[in-house]
DNA sequence: TTAATTTGTTTAAGTGCCTTAATTAATAAT
DNA sequence: ATTATTAATTAAGGCACTTAAACAAATTAA
């Protein structure tokens, strides 16, 4: 076989991830949270605290705005603020536990709705799809 | 090689479809669209034209939001409305030539970026990926 | 050690996304 | 014909998001 062109699986990889994420997405009305609120929580909670300004990089919008959306979260106690005793110009947001569990169970929930489309998978199959996250991982690093 | 629980791939492949979409998230802003329009114009240019309610469901947003969100996308020559023949109650939503052009030179940004994070990877490494991105295409089928 | 600069967050004011509820219009059903 | 259903829009209001400005803490320089 031919090798593919670069160009063309980098293609079909990103509209395969888009159809993924759009498809498994579906659940996250269960949440009662919306896109914005979803997104930040989802980083705090699998990346980890994050102060003010790497969560406006991550979710490449402006410090002013993750300030109020934070405030909103903070109100429904989604999230906390923590002052960080190294650097006392920054503050830490962390989620709180009912954010942490809101956050996993809609994982859950899409991992189990991806889980159960998987199942017409044969094991090669599943192989492959592995291996495939794994190189996206690692490829990705910096 | 004991087979990985479907459940642990589904996990890994969602957390990378994540990663991978949000890194290449980071060439949009030369669009100049908010991410709003960027994903009603993206399902548009590479779906094709949709109705309203058809949009809302994709977008997973109330239809009265995408008439809004279309007025704007009208007003600044991204989408038309065009009426339908068959059933005069809908309105198809149709990207202009200029929303096309910005839609497909953001998509080859993003895949220019991916393309370039790609080629470290050996062929044998590039063919699970392209193979990994069909199987999911396959899988997501209805 | 002050002073100046840089870095990180917040506040204020304004635009546009997004919601629910109500309205209008076209199709389908009885 | 009347009624019910489906599709889109409008109106009013809340929240996401922006830029510009203000503020506070840390760093650098004199």
């Amino acid at each position: 076989m031919t090798p593919a062109p670069i160009e063309d699986v980098a293609d079909k990889l990103h509209t395969a991830a888009i159809h993924l994420l759009r498809r498994v997405r579906d659940v996250d009305a269960a949440t009662g949270l919306n896109a914005a609120r979803l997104s930040a929580l989802s980083y705090l909670v699998f990346a980890g605290p994050a102060t003010v300004g790497e969560l406006a990089r991550a979710e490449q919008v402006t410090p002013a705005n993750i300030s109020q959306l934070i405030n909103g979260m903070q109100n429904d106690s989604l999230v906390e603020r923590v002052e960080d005793p190294n650097d006392r110009r920054v503050t830490l947001v962390c989620p709180t536990k009912k954010g942490e569990r809101i956050m996993r169970e809609a994982r859950t929930a899409r991992v189990g709705l991806l889980t159960s489309m998987l199942s017409k998978l044969q094991g090669s199959e599943l192989e492959t799809l592995s291996q495939a996250a794994q190189l996206i991982e690692h490829t990705l690093r910096p």
